[in-house]
RNA sequence: GGAGGGAUACCCAAGCGGCCAAAGGGGGCAGACUGUAAAUCUGUUGUCAACGACUUCGAAGGUUCGAAUCCUUCUCCCUCCA
């Protein structure tokens, strides 16, 4: 994998970048639509390409229970099991430590999960999980790390840290795969201390990138903005910099104003199968009443195949008649809302006109 | 013509003397959602000048301190027998 910095902006962070890996190059800062399951809900790859995605993300934990590391391997790995040319990222699993935190136990060796899907049992290492990433064969695969939840107090944000750095110690060593990149994952949550610590930790085991984790699981904005910062602040430079599980049009710009290459969230197609869609002017309930019988495209300044085509009103008629084309024109929507919405930041950063841009999306957008 | 059964809020459907403005679904309306246990979850859904008041359980009368619940008549629906 190869890292790029184009540009940086003088009044902010941010900066212009690309990233190269097996699967061809993308632009950053870069948006990734998650696919857990080898699929981006409901959407083709044929639409991501469409849309102008460059990488997308799945998960080493729910294609270990389903359908197993070793089918996708003998399929020929990820891409080729799903069809999708362009680069993959596959997340841990870490993340599952704290969203399915009922279902499991943790210590220091590892975590043990109670299968969501049948109740199975299994004992996740970071050898293990660099076991399947690899047999999965994305092109960026992440260290197994543990999530703290918000709010938790410093003891347990603390436990976390530690072992996160003892765990990515153990993945760089059981990481074999030379055509993976492996990114190191800083814990800490709100505490600026264990942030810190967490992020000279990583650093000094020189990863090719870094995610920053365990933000956006419930702390305040602001809380989340801080953290964000102070931690982009102490991660190398010149490697790529993720911020995992964000976000929202304005958490993006946020984002990159501090920073950050890469973001991936799961918000756009799931707002999509729950009736909300993107727009210029903010987030609106495609559902709600309002839009019976509003002819008028989803965002009218968006020129996506969905906006060219459809209205809100037959959109809100499908979702109330819980027809699937609902779930699935709205996710390319928003998607593309997204994409488009990165491509427009990394033309401002080109310009040098990223402040200017900043200010015009927060002058129309409103959440 | 005779014998039964039934009519409850937008729809279906419980309730069968006070704890009933009325269970539970559905539908409607709204809210939440950030490395996906999510086509999920939550709230709300008689009216109003609304922590209180008023009008509701096919219609009209009646019994009772008190009726969706008991009695009488009527209207309409269903089943069976002629």
């Amino acid at each position: 994998m190869e890292f790029r910095i184009e540009k940086t902006d003088n009044n902010s962070a941010a900066r212009l970048g690309n990233i190269t890996t097996a699967h061809g190059s993308f632009a950053t800062p870069v948006f990734m639509p998650v696919g857990t399951q080898a699929t981006v809900k409901t959407l083709t790859p044929e639409d991501l390409y469409e849309i102008g995605v460059g990488i997308i993300l799945s998960n080493a934990y729910h294609l270990f229970l389903r359908p197993g590391e070793e089918l996708v391997h003998k399929a020929g790995g990820l891409h080729s099991f799903m069809n999708w040319q362009g680069s993959i990222l596959t997340d841990s699993g870490g993340f599952q430590v704290f969203s399915l935190s009922k279902l499991r136990r943790i210590n220091d060796e590892g975590v043990w999960f109670n299968s969501h899907i049948d109740g199975s049992k299994h004992f996740m290492t970071p050898e293990k999980v660099m076991e399947i990433e690899s047999k999965l064969g994305a092109d960026i695969i992440m260290c197994f790390d543990e999530c703290a939840p918000y709010p938790c107090s410093f003891e347990e944000a603390e436990r976390a840290v530690i072992r996160t750095s003892l765990w990515a110690k153990r993945c760089q060593e059981a990481h074999q795969n030379p055509n993976q990149a492996l990114f190191g994952i800083v814990q800490g949550n709100v505490f600026p201390e264990l942030r810190r610590r967490s992020a000279a930790d990583l650093a000094a085991l020189e990863f090719p990138g870094y995610a920053i984790g365990g933000l956006s699981v419930g702390e305040p904005k602001a809380e989340m903005y801080a953290t964000l910062e102070l931690t982009n602040e102490l991660l190398p430079q010149n490697k790529p910099r993720y911020l995992m599980g964000v976000g929202s049009p304005e958490d993006l710009l946020e984002g990159v104003r501090r920073g950050v290459d890469m973001f991936d969230c799961v918000l756009p197609t799931r707002l999509a199968r729950h009736g909300s869609a993107y727009t210029s002017r903010g987030r609106i309930t495609v559902r709600n009443a309002g839009f019976a019988e509003d002819f008028s495209p989803l965002d009218p300044d968006c020129n996506c195949y969905v906006c060219k085509n459809y209205s809100r009103a037959y959109i809100r008629h499908l979702i109330k008649a819980e027809e699937i084309l609902a779930h699935r024109l709205l996710s390319y929507h928003n998607v593309h809302f997204l994409i488009h919405l990165m491509g427009s930041i990394r033309n401002a950063l080109k310009e040098g006109e990223f402040t200017r841009y900043y200010r015009e999306f927060f002058d129309k957008y409103r959440f």
